[in-house]
This record gives C-alpha cells, sequence and structure tokens, in this order.
DNA sequence: CTTGGTTCTGAACAAATGTTCAGTTAAATC
DNA sequence: GATTTAACTGAACATTTGTTCAGAACCAAG
C-alpha cells in the first residue's frame, strides 16, 4: 500500500468546510463562487471537488451538521419544575449560539437556497427545536406555572427574541454572555407571565 | 410633440419593481437574474434598463422605498403616556408589516447585498426607526413606567419578536390581526416589567 | 528506486450572468 | 398621412458560473 487515504484530505477537508461556512454567512450561498472558496483554502477550484459532490451538498452539510449539534446539546428536561425547564432552555440557547454565530445565520438565512429535498430534512429538524420549547410552554401551561394564551405563538416570539441576539451581540462588547441571558431570561420569564 | 413621456412606462414601471420584489424576496437577490425579472413582466431584458440604470439600484429602490413609507407612518407619540406609545408602536409595527411580508422579508435579509454607500443609507434609516422605540422605553423608565435594566437591549428583544411574525403569520390562518396584535401587545407589556 | 495511489493543477466545457445598443414597432401629435 | 419619439426587441459583449478530467506532483510502502 501506499499513501494513506486521507493524509492530506483531513486537513484540507475541513478547511474547506470551514471557507464555505464562513462565506456563506458573509456573502450569502448565492454570491459565493467555487472559485472563491478555493482561494481562501488555497487550492485550485477543481479540487473543492474531492471533498464534495458539489456546491449545493456544501451548504446542506453545514446545515445538517449545525442542526445536529443543537438538537444533541438541547437540556434534558426530566425531573426539573416547568420553570427551570424553560430557563435552561432559554441559557443553553443564547449560550449554545453566541459560540456560533456563522452556523446560526447560515441556518435561517439560506434555507431558501436549499434543494426542496434538503430544504424538507434541514426544515424537519428546526421544528423539532422549536417543538422543544412549545413543549415545554405546554407542560408549564397545565401546571399553571405560566399564562400565555397560546402556547404556539409564545414559542414563535421567545425564540425570534433569542435568535435576534445574534444580530447585535459581538464578543468583547460592553456585555458579557452572563449578562444578555440574565436580562432575555427576565424578560422570557415576566413575558409568559410567570 | 409626440407620445408623451411613459405613455407605457408608468405600467411597465411598476410592473418590474413588483416582479424584483416578488422575485427577490423568494429567492434572493443574488439568485434572481434580470432575465427572470424580464420574463415575469413579460419583456426582454433589455427593456427594464429603461426603468433602472442596473440590478443593484433596483433593490436599493426598493429598500428605501419600504424604509420611507415605514418612517412615514410611525406613529406620534406626542400627549401620549409611555404604556400609550409603546401599545401603539407595537401594533403600529405589526399591522403595518403584516401588509408587506415581501418588503419586510428584503428589509433585512438583503441588507449584505447592497454596495457599501447604499447600505449606509439604508442602515441609517433602520437605526432611526429602532431609536423611535428606544426613545420610548428611555422616557418609560425615566418615568417609572418600565422596569427594564438595558433599554437598548429591550429594543433589540422587542423588534426581533415582532419582526419574528412575519416568519409563520399568513393570512387567511387561524388567528387574526387583531389577535395576534393583542398577544404580542400582552408579551411585550409584561416583559418590559409594566 | 520503483510502484501505487491520493491530492491537486490547469485547462476546458457549456451555460448563465449583467449590460449595451442599433434597429423595429407603435402610438400620439400635427 | 407624415412625423416624432418613447418603448421594446434581439442579438451581441465580456465575464463568470459550476463542474469535469487528463495528467502532473507528491508521498509512503515494498
Amino acid at each position: 500500500m501506499a499513501r494513506t487515504a486521507g493524509s492530506h484530505s483531513d486537513i484540507t477537508g475541513p478547511r474547506v468546510r470551514q471557507a464555505a461556512l464562513r462565506l456563506f454567512a458573509r456573502q450569502g450561498y448565492a454570491a459565493v463562487s467555487m472559485r472563491q472558496i478555493a482561494s481562501e483554502v488555497g487550492v485550485q477550484a477543481g479540487a473543492l471537488y474531492n471533498y464534495t459532490p458539489d456546491k449545493q451538498s456544501l451548504l446542506f452539510d453545514l446545515m445538517q451538521a449545525h442542526m445536529r449539534d443543537v438538537l444533541g446539546a438541547v437540556p434534558d428536561p426530566k425531573g426539573r419544575s416547568a420553570m427551570d425547564q424553560l430557563e435552561d432552555f432559554v441559557r443553553f440557547h443564547i449560550a449554545f449560539h453566541f459560540g456560533r454565530p456563522d452556523e446560526v445565520f447560515i441556518a435561517y438565512m439560506e434555507l431558501r437556497n436549499l434543494t426542496p429535498e434538503n430544504f424538507e430534512v434541514i426544515e424537519k429538524q428546526r421544528k423539532l427545536y422549536e417543538s422543544h420549547l412549545e413543549q415545554i410552554l405546554d407542560n408549564g401551561v397545565s401546571a399553571g406555572a405560566f399564562a400565555v394564551q397560546d402556547p404556539k405563538i409564545a414559542t414563535f416570539a421567545v425564540i425570534a427574541m433569542l435568535t435576534g441576539i445574534n444580530t447585535w451581540f459581538r464578543e468583547g462588547g460592553r456585555l458579557s454572555l452572563e449578562a444578555v441571558q440574565d436580562q432575555y431570561w427576565h424578560m422570557v420569564r415576566t413575558a409568559v407571565g410567570a
């Protein structure tokens, strides 16, 4: 046998995904060319096709990996009160998304650039995440811990509010992650009438 | 003199802007071609250049017109209590954005596809709108009507929450505009600790 | 040093892009 | 009916696009 499989590919491969992530987040999928990605990696455009069958898969894989990470990290609500479950979720969402601004940006800005089949897959995962929060609210309402008229709407409102953080929050700003978590948790808690 | 200026252009002109609006909102600026817009209007691509100097201006004009409309319609806070001002703003935002889903979508999804000069113009108007809300919150805090720790953050949170409505609300759904306004106003009111 | 196989280059491909423009069409005025 | 001019066509342009592929370069094992 000769050179073992992926002797360079385990270096170049991640760099390709990383470059695609950066560029897609900054300029948008449709505005980024394969040559641009290749140039950022320091390679010719043709070489990218050792690591992805096509441009679309590059986007899809990035989104899928992100959704897998998110869903795998959602805090387990078992044995926690409704209020604690909600607090866990809010703090988790902020902290998790805080360290992945590019992934988050792509995950909800580039949905329309997915092929219909790929879109269906990602959308299913997105709804799974939302249903986590909806479950918490539903249960809390039943238990009398929350006072929301429509848990579905409250879910949308909370998610939109939390995800919006990424549009303005930058590391090294005047506020720490903990301060942001505290303030948003306060707003969410009062908004659900607790 | 002959044919008066714009004898057709006052028909085709708006149709060009309308087609661009629709397509930009659905597929994104970068993914839409001039030929696609022309085809929707029922005209050849070259004819579009009677109505816009280039593709970028088409996007910029749409965003600018929207921002002008929004800023011109913000309710006047004069002579209203802090609480009423906030309620006015929340209900206005929902109602106004409700009738213009495409414009809203473009206005915050296509910012990165503006040239730097155009971006600066739009961004200035966007911040002007946000500062309306921030003023209301600031004044309300001073008057003791609200209890928010940081009005700047509360501003972002409320705007994100309200703008998020456009991602799920469709006319003819199970909820009326008024019902949505009521529920969001309830959440905002409690979130600012009133 | 030879061999075998992975990784990349560099050129090529057809298709699509934004934009220009000479020329055709058609309507309003005289 | 002749003239004038706005509105549009249709072809052309230089670039850029995603993708393919033969061959060079390179490295590790025998």
